[in-house]
DNA sequence: TAACGCATGTAATACGTTACATGATTCT
DNA sequence: AGAATCATGTAACGTATTACATGCGTTA
């Protein structure tokens, strides 16, 4: 029940409406969960029903605005430092980076093109906002969530390129280049 | 559709039983993506029905190795380098990263060690299964995927240093350390 | 023969995605 | 006036988790 928490968490750096938490999951939190709106309201009155939030400003086109109650903020408190962690996992661009080594040389390199040039747009992007971030002087709360983002994308690119040179060198030398690499 | 996709990836390697592919997601493929037993039997009969994987052989008590068919390979490479990403992600460990900025500089410190403790641990598993991998000299499918893995914790382990660093400082020089960062 | 690990299955519930639906406000 | 964006809601469907359930084969 994570989605709980991660609305706890983002109402604990701000008090927000439904809309901007659905726009906080795609800019700040997207590498970490994901949520559309459809999920976002209905939850937001379960934690209001359960005491952990509550409606601290309306504004116009009927939105309102939700803050932590105290106990709201205990639960997140709870959630972070006594609860047993989940550690499950699920990133579908991972997966595929896995199974890669299953395809032909050929299919690969057009795949780890194809990534590579994704996980470049993604970084330059990062960049960006990590350059804002450097030169607001503030100490935004995802602050460090950017830089790691920064380091993770680095180290991506460097594995995949990697790959690539290896998928490369196994197609420029001699090798059959339309076989699987296991035939299984 | 990850799972069909994530199963066909684990068949493409070899030929495997519901038992032995439900082992290989806790193993190999858990810091991708996770499933249960009761999801993956289900979700083989329905890869069998639509043609994707067949039984290639039974064995004691009532298992069944399931392989790729032709069209389940054709299947599995139409995914890697043909269909369009999902980019969407699950991650609550990073979830909980990304939020600790919201407790006090002691709680946060908890939370850090216990996560460093948790990463250390991963990492030295990681070395274990490295190093035995190495010394077999064999072209695993996976090897790959270790030493991302194994860049991956080594980089988590420098970020929450630096985390731990930098909330030890905020409980040392003088400011108050019952405090929350912000007290929105 | 008891315990353990192998091996499979299903039912109930919870969670997440997609599609449908509506209306207010601002900008051009 | 029309388009874009803000802002919320719900229904249907698909996916995932938890709990329950059974039986085979090996080892101590």
């Amino acid at each position: 029940m994570s989605l709980r928490h991660a609305l706890l968490g983002l109402l604990a750096i701000q008090p927000s409406t439904g809309y901007e938490l659905t726009r906080s999951f795609e800019r700040s939190l997207g590498s970490a969960w994901h949520a559309g709106h459809s999920q976002i309201y209905p939850e937001l009155i379960k934690l209001e029903e359960a005491g952990l939030v509550e409606v601290v400003g309306e504004g116009a086109r009927r939105s309102r605005t939700y803050g932590l109650t105290s106990s709201g903020r205990e639960e997140l408190r709870l959630w972070l430092v006594v609860a047993e962690p989940s550690r499950s996992q699920r990133n579908e661009t991972l997966l595929r980076w896995f199974l890669l080594a299953q395809l032909t040389p050929a299919d690969r390199r057009a795949a780890l093109e194809r990534e590579l040039r994704f996980v470049e747009q993604e970084r330059s992007t990062l960049e960006r906002l990590w350059d804002h971030h450097v030169a607001s002087g503030q100490d935004h709360p995802f602050g460090p969530t950017l830089d790691f983002g920064r380091r993770y994308h680095d180290l991506a690119l460097d594995w995949l390129r990697e790959q690539l040179t290896a998928a490369q060198d196994v197609g420029t030398t001699g090798t059959e280049d339309t076989e699987p690499r296991s035939t299984a």
